[in-house]
DNA sequence: TGAATAGTGTCTATTAGACAATATAAG
DNA sequence: CTTATATTGTCTAATAGACACTATTCA
């Protein structure tokens, strides 16, 4: 069975991206309304497909992000996440989709463009209860975005990546309870956080934006993994 | 810029498999010699082209695997791991490869088939030392893969998958010794995974075959994620 | 002043790692 | 008996989690 380039089945190949953030005490996710069929009206993942056959995935994923959402990928650190390759995930025929994932500080209100109609960040719980109905298989992309984000902040610094530079220790930590889903014990999680070698850079600065006693600012440090990790348990 | 399926372009998509077992104290994968054009006669992973449009990834891994080592996917379990699909990472044109991950006990020599002249297991150091080239960006694939077998082992019972069945605890150590390459305190260690809740079912069976006092025999039990993990610390 | 949050300290139960000691086989 | 490996136990330092206490702002 030689490779015949004739013989070789050629099959559409689109980018998703998966960008989370944390908005008002919740894990939320970019999602637009699409403008075209199929699944026109529906709530999706912002992607399309590649440009060209010469178009590298990133290139494709960045591109797709600032077309449909107005997003500047230079600013947030995009990875692959996963390709989605069900022969009936698209009703418009054989589509494989490569995920990416990314997480950012609050950020204003998207822009619509694009395929898109609308974009608009929205809380993962009401994709995960069923409350939103999506386009293609994306509900079982988006749970597994969340997943991956609920893991690596055990043991990587990715939580740092839902703030905006500086931020403070209970910043961080909010994030860490937004997503987990709940509460972690301000005391220890300071000692642990601030423990980390690397991982945290004092500026020197202070603020009172959180209320009561100024805390002091960060930035990221150059540490991107945590040994040992922070695990998840059930604290409290 | 609407879907127009007429200018989507369409690309050749593949699967590859990292297939990885520890046999003769080393951490060794699945490996075939190239039977034909491009890189023929050189060393690859296992893998090829989707059989049809219509062919799903798992299967098409399974497919290949079967073709090309005469191993049976039914006996092992496959997890998707990464795509690779920088424009120019096949000289033929533009090609897409959904990597695929798995584990298997120390088999039987390997018999090669399909596109394949040959299929032998490969020490990852010969491979990750550059002592070995390999066809297309199948290096930087090994790596991916033996990063991930070295990560998985510390937070799943990923290493049992190296062990046929029933296996001693000495066995299941010298898996982790050999992939994360570094000796463990067999003590220290019996004293952990044997606390880890239902992870090794004892099969009530003894074994001397390790030499020394019989040693009890397990099988996999129901869990599949260890926490806490097993950190891959600097022991000893 | 009180309310709110930041940051440090302290205590205890658990765990990791080092290693002693005993158990049971083969030769 | 010697050697090899299995398995249990013990000790110590480090860590996690609970929580008291002090510090510094704003209203």
């Amino acid at each position: 069975m030689p490779d015949k380039p004739w013989r070789i089945p050629k099959v559409a190949v689109a980018v998703d991206l998966a960008v989370l953030t944390v908005r008002a005490d919740q894990l939320q996710i970019l999602l637009v309304e699409r403008a075209i069929a199929p699944f026109r009206g529906m709530l999706a993942l912002p992607g399309g497909f590649i440009a060209s056959k010469e178009e590298d995935l990133d290139v494709a994923a960045a591109r797709e992000l600032a077309e449909e959402t107005g997003l500047d990928a230079g600013q947030l650190h995009l990875e692959q996440m996963r390709t989605y390759g069900a022969p009936d995930r698209d009703p418009r025929g054989r589509v494989l989709t490569v995920c990416y994932f990314a997480v950012v500080p609050n950020l204003p209100l998207p822009t619509a463009g694009g395929d898109a109609r609308a974009a608009r960040w929205t809380p993962v719980d009401s994709v995960l209860d069923g409350d939103i109905d999506m386009a293609f298989d994306h509900r079982t992309i988006v749970a597994d975005a969340v997943e991956r984000a609920r893991g690596k902040l055990e043991y990587t610094t990715l939580g740092a990546a839902f703030c905006a530079t500086p931020f403070t220790v209970s910043e961080l930590r909010h994030v860490y309870e937004t997503v987990w889903g709940h509460p972690l014990d301000p005391r220890n999680f300071h000692r642990k956080i601030t423990g980390v070698a690397g991982l945290l850079v004092a500026t020197g600065e202070r603020t009172t934006r959180d209320g009561g006693r100024p805390a002091a600012l960060y930035r990221c440090g150059p540490a991107t993994t945590m040994h040992p990790p922070i695990l998840r348990g059930t604290e409290r």
